[in-house]
DNA sequence: ACGTTGCAAAGTGCATACAGATTGATCGAA
DNA sequence: TTCGATCAATCTGTATGCACTTTGCAACGT
């Protein structure tokens, strides 16, 4: 396979991917073997990358057990859309007072092209277009670490909010959002670009709940 | 040493700690036969230990080279001190708001307890009374991936904060900021407590950036 | 002098081996 | 039948070994 130094790096990012997607589901279990002989590597580099998928918070691990996909309890994933709608709401505001108009344009360009979608009912599409926005939100705020945080909990949100755009009428939703964000960005009314995303994910946070495992 | 975990677990905390409290200073070698000698195990655990504490920002890894105790730029140092105001800000709005009396009384009492260390000038003891402050602070906001975040950001701070309080007046300016977080926790005044909070790390991270090392 | 090349020492990346822990199944006894 | 104990299969935790990479130094040529 690979033989450079990047293995366990390509293989973290391959099995985030297969979480994040939901290839893997809350709970799967992942043992070493298998997934040595799935990468065609040797036990080491596989027990690295789940020693990182564990620091990032995607799978737990216990001694002398598998690891198994994090399956947070309900107050967990409370908390963490609670975290979420906090970090959103900085990049919404930092956004409104740092982004280059250069930024600005973009955001609003990909917000305008994503109207289509939502007509279309492209789910798909208007996921990834989603992805996007809001990847802009986080870079306008001009902030690494805020970045860091806000990426590494939307993976970790990732598999409990998959089927968010299924929901009728949720498309139409958060464009409508979207726009709100913008326009208050457009504006560079931090204020008001803060609470419109602030709400925007606490609205989303309402329509993943019933994917939560019961409590523990 | 701490009794429980497995041996990778002890080594990250007591190498955690080592950088934590500068024992370890930024740019600092982590070889990985040294630390295996150091702590009498093999070259195994030790890179777990090492890719873990990667994956907390602690330390800086690249392919075939010694790990590094991180040693980030000005730009970054100050993206997390901004970061940890809004952090500390979350924190105290949302303690202001949910703690439960007994969390205020005891917030209260840790504040007034801290009067005499400062007529003192004991650094070292209001050091530690500063940093179960905070911590009372981010346990109640009753949110724990805000607590983990907050938790994480201050631990890869540390090694930039630590001469803080042997700048001039300091501990009386931090004794002030407390007090006003504190009154504004007391009367549930959300708003307050979070643009106390805010000012004070602030202040901190004026006070600590001579420290970073120059932009790379 | 100075830059270049080649080599040796040291360190990392990964594979393999072995020891200890866990799990599940089977067999025996109440 | 059911509960419990025992043992084998399986998996994790750690040690060791080998190959490749990096790096510092020294000898060489210009």
């Amino acid at each position: 396979m690979i033989r450079t130094g990047t293995t366990v790096e390509q293989m973290v990012r391959s099995i985030a991917d297969m979480i994040v997607t939901g290839e893997l589901l809350p709970g799967a279990k992942l043992d070493e073997v298998s997934l040595a002989a799935r990468f065609d590597v040797s036990r080491t580099p596989v027990r690295e990358a789940l020693r990182e998928l564990g620091a990032m918070g995607l799978i737990a691990r216990e001694p002398n057990r598998s690891a198994v996909v994090t399956n947070v309890t309900e107050a967990y994933l409370h908390s963490m859309f609670e975290a979420m709608a906090e970090l959103e709401a900085i990049c919404a505001r930092l956004s409104a007072e740092r982004m280059t108009v250069d930024e600005r344009r973009a955001l609003e360009l990909e917000h305008r092209g994503s109207v289509r979608l939502v007509h279309a009912g492209a789910e798909e599409e208007y996921s990834a277009h989603n992805t996007e926005f809001h990847t802009r939100l986080y870079r306008g705020a001009h902030n690494d670490h805020v970045f860091e945080m806000v990426t590494q909990t939307r993976a970790r949100l990732a598999p409990f909010r998959r089927a968010q755009f299924r929901l009728p009428g949720r498309l139409a939703k958060s464009y409508e959002e979207h726009g709100r964000i913008v326009t208050a960005i457009m504006r560079a009314d931090a204020t008001a670009a803060g609470q419109a995303a602030y709400s925007h994910v606490e609205i989303v946070s309402d329509a993943s709940a019933v994917f939560a495992t019961p409590g523990e």
